[in-house]
DNA sequence: AAACATTCCCGCCACG
DNA sequence: TGCGTGGCGGGAATGT
């Protein structure tokens, strides 16, 4: 049986903690429990999660890091994660720890902790959408994929935000214990879709959305109702906008093109369509707007980096 | 696979 | 003059 070592601190995150150890905890094969969870600050005692939650936690001083143990290192927001890079206590306990532990794990923000200890250097690493570029300015040694839900660098695992430490965990019980088990587990949290590691962790068109003022943010929205009929022409019309400052808007706030960002609504929307029910390659072409089904392949390729048919294979398992 | 057609992008300049 | 906009045009990218 592993120990899985859940390192918190005031003001955590609670699902970051709590999602991953949910996890752990529920790992079982018949009545054989795979892990053992514990929750460990500096100092122990009781503190406040970022929902308010009290939790009574064991002193990780006085934890001796094991060769089997799994170590989670949970984020948080702002002041917390702040207060807790700077705590050399931690730090030092988890350089310690590294050298020995079976798995060295982050969610979220927690990345930038592992990051300040040092045990970051030279590896592709996940966190929250939202910090990755801080993450990247502060420690250019690291190679931040912004795409990933998850990132294994062998034995240090990073996970992007919140509930991707959900999908990471369950990856890692995969591995330690096997297929069956993680499905299992899978099934039991009445996960929607587990999600392998390179899914992007949000919705573009969201982002799109948020990014974009004025009109161009509800034109978007009116875009993804409408993929089937849109083009670049439709959107700039919709927006109020002629083409040119359309494609200046598109550059300027949304750092893309409005070919590009219409393409990555189209297979956004096709990976959602491709999740609810089959349906044949030209079918899907149409609803989505690509028109085609030899067009949409080649913007899947370009935007996931796989075709609509292997995407629909991974995804199959679900 | 290669030639052909279309669409897209962006520098440039004129306008208010 | 400064600032944002719209239209033009050609070369690049994409699609057929």
């Amino acid at each position: 049986m592993r120990r899985v070592v859940m390192v918190v601190f005031e003001g955590v995150q609670t699902l970051d903690m709590t999602g991953p150890a949910e996890v752990f905890a529920n790992a079982r094969s018949g009545e054989t429990h795979h892990y053992q969870v514990e929750f460990a600050a500096i100092g122990g005692g009781e503190l406040r999660t970022s929902s308010a939650l009290r939790i009574r936690c064991r002193d990780l001083s006085r934890l001796r890091p094991q060769p089997t143990d799994i170590v989670v290192v949970a984020g948080a927001d702002a002041p917390a994660i702040v207060n807790a890079l700077a705590d050399e206590k931690l730090r030092g306990w988890l350089q310690r720890a590294a050298k020995v532990v079976w798995r060295m794990t982050s969610v979220c923000s927690g990345a930038f902790i592992l990051a300040a200890a040092g045990l970051l250097d030279g590896k592709r690493t996940a966190t929250h959408w939202r910090g990755c570029e801080q993450l990247a300015r502060m420690f250019p040694n690291i190679q931040v994929d912004p795409n990933a839900i998850y990132v294994d660098a062998g034995r240090i695992w990073t996970s992007a935000g919140v509930t991707t430490g959900i999908d990471m965990a369950l990856a890692l019980v995969e591995r330690d214990v096997g297929r069956e088990v993680a499905d299992h587990l899978a099934a039991e949290l009445v996960l929607y879709m587990r999600r392998p590691g390179f899914q992007a962790q949000f919705s573009e068109a969201l982002v799109a959305q948020s990014a974009a003022p004025d009109a161009l943010g509800p034109a978007i929205a009116w875009a993804r109702t409408n993929l089937a009929r849109v083009d670049i022409e439709s959107l700039a019309h919709r927006a109020g906008l002629s083409l040119r400052t359309l494609h200046r808007r598109c550059a300027q706030d949304l750092k893309t093109t409005p070919a590009k960002l219409l393409d990555k609504l189209r297979v956004e929307y096709a990976r959602t369509l491709l999740a609810a029910a089959p349906r044949s390659a030209k079918q899907l072409a149409v609803e989505c707007g690509f028109g085609n089904s030899t067009r949409m392949k080649r913007a899947f390729e370009r935007e996931l980096g796989l075709g609509p048919r292997e995407y629909q294979l991974l995804h199959a398992q679900a």
